[in-house]
DNA sequence: ATTTATCCTATAAACTTAGTAGGTTTATTG
DNA sequence: CAATAAACCTACTAAGTTTATAGGATAAAT
């Protein structure tokens, strides 16, 4: 299991706010729609308010919204935020030191081109190809 | 981080096994070429021997051997197996509950998409062209 | 009988995930 | 200006998963 439910309601809480456009959106509202608990949405928020992927407005009225169009953003994008990388194996993460066995590693290779495929997948698709509203062709295919 | 030492581990044994066919190599040698821990290893060639991946000699001159030619095992295969499931998000799972919200899921296809482009790669590589002696073009686009 | 090796059951430390709790700050509105 | 509604912040915790470790029982060859 690749994906944990932070970066899957992150993705949610984005096609959320992407389909309630103009106000903001206060947590609560996303947190009952989503069915996700507010104590924790809110962490989920505060790390995409951090990367300006969107804007956090206080007080009455407040709430959050998106900070650039839905197709300005990518799946992968998001994916990369919230769950810190999508290399599929330790040793293809920028921040793992160097394993000891790179220079005859039967493997190396193979991995590489899995995460080329995944990252190239999950980049390839925007939120407002996820919303429902969204018409021009799925893009993307099954 | 999607694949734990647990498929990476048991990727490389069956590697190492291709490399060295005919007799059956005792798992101290394994863990010994492959650096991985005598007791750890036990427990991942168990699981590979349930499945009939591998055959386990008991006794003095015993080992493990491959039960198959390194091109009948698929690396989709192994790592299904040790890590019980390739799916990168849990709704995709067969032995998962069905997600209430799947009626308007904005994302499922989606997901669906990964895990068959997963599932397709992984499937089409096996531990025969992963082993350093094969020659017939690496098929696998990295 | 001795050696070498797999096989089996149980335990545990470390880490990650998923979430809670309670309080502080900021902005709007009546 | 006070009440209210909202984001923001710090800390904690329960549960699950990963990554092993320990100690022995069983089997086969010499």
């Amino acid at each position: 299991m690749m994906i944990s439910t932070k970066g899957r309601y992150a993705l949610r809480v984005m096609i959320d706010l992407a389909e309630h456009p103009g106000d903001y959106v206060p947590l609560k509202e996303i947190a009952q729609r989503q069915e996700i608990s507010e104590k924790y949405l809110e962490i989920i928020l505060k790390s995409l308010v951090r990367e300006k992927f969107l804007i956090g407005q206080r007080g009455k009225g407040g709430g959050y919204r998106l900070s650039k169009t839905p197709d300005a953003y990518t799946v992968g994008s998001i994916l990369r935020l919230t769950e810190g990388s999508l290399a599929p194996v330790a040793c293809l993460n920028e921040k793992s030191e160097q394993c000891t066995r790179v220079h005859d590693c039967r493997t190396l290779s193979m991995w590489q081109g899995l995460d080329k495929l995944i990252s190239e997948y999950l980049d390839g698709i925007t939120i407002a190809e996820l919303m429902a509203s969204y018409q021009p062709g799925d893009n993307y295919i099954i």
